[in-house]
DNA sequence: TTGATTGCAAATCATTTGCAGCCTT
DNA sequence: AAGGCTGCAAATGATTTGCAATCAA
């Protein structure tokens, strides 16, 4: 599933380093790039498990990591505990909405936003390369319910 | 240190929540609005330890939660390990560029951002409440640097 | 008194790493 | 061959948690 032209430069990126194109890296670039949204390492594990390939948790966070540098995948930490991955269809950079109520995570493209950023990191000195923005807030639903719902006193938002 | 007002709601959300006001409680605030800049848990431990207090790890960690969670401390995980947390001057609302060779760390302000991101999520159905947005990038020194310097294939970038 | 808070040490748990053998180049 | 890669299992390391003793209200 992975569009070739991604995966050229994978392995562009892979040779130029002076490292090798292995069967696990190549599957795992592949499930990453078959599965949509956001995962973590444990799911694209599982993922590749489900068929039937045997690749180690230690493969899975190694050749996460150099899809990352590659730059063809992206890291978010997005408040819960795990990291989450998403690989780029090029040119689909966005950002996220959380509701810190229920996690739902929505993308949103400004390229407005985008813009304003490149500006604001040269007028401080820096050569602006990317940028991670989140909006935390309640969705919709949470924040109906929150509306009707619960006066007592909240102790801790739900996790995820 | 820490401004009066700022103490009164710190005190007015622990009795709200129905905690209660200890003196270790009491001093880690203290001292988190004494420090500038963004420290992690270990430094707050650090540093009320050097005033001779002893307070341990898991105060520090319960209490910075509590603080989170009461908005007058804000948390970030900026690519490190390790959280950082700084203290809020009310209304002192800004965003980070981090330089993605060295580390370094530049606050701004961007209302014109703000008020674009509010529009966002209630475009989307969300109710914002905060926002948390970092700018990666070369900071001027290590942009000259990288100008002049090693040709050579760059394995990985530096740990802060 | 009642129940929140603390210190300690042990437990979590995602992620990393050392090592020996395997496989790409 | 030479040196990446992988799997395994052990190591990390920040943060969390169980528990008994304290302490605030």
């Amino acid at each position: 599933m992975p569009p070739r032209q991604e995966l050229e430069r994978f392995r562009d990126f892979v040779r130029g380093q002076g490292l090798r194109m292995t069967g696990e890296r190549l599957a795992l670039f592949d499930e990453i790039f078959s599965l949509h949204g956001h995962i973590d390492a444990e799911e694209l594990l599982a993922a590749t498990q489900r068929r039937g390939l045997k690749i180690s948790r230690a493969t899975v966070y190694r050749n996460l990591d150099l899809m990352v540098r590659c730059g063809l995948v992206r890291r978010y930490q997005l408040g819960e505990r795990r990291h989450l991955y998403e690989h780029m269809h090029t040119g689909q950079e966005h950002d996220h909405l959380v509701c810190s109520h229920c996690g739902r995570l929505v993308e949103f493209k400004s390229p407005a936003i985008a813009a304003m950023l490149g500006e604001i990191a040269r007028a401080h000195g820096f050569v602006p390369n990317r940028h991670a923005l989140q909006i935390a807030g309640l969705c919709r639903d949470c924040a109906a319910a929150e509306a009707s719902a619960v006066p007592v006193a909240r102790r801790r938002l739900a996790r995820a």
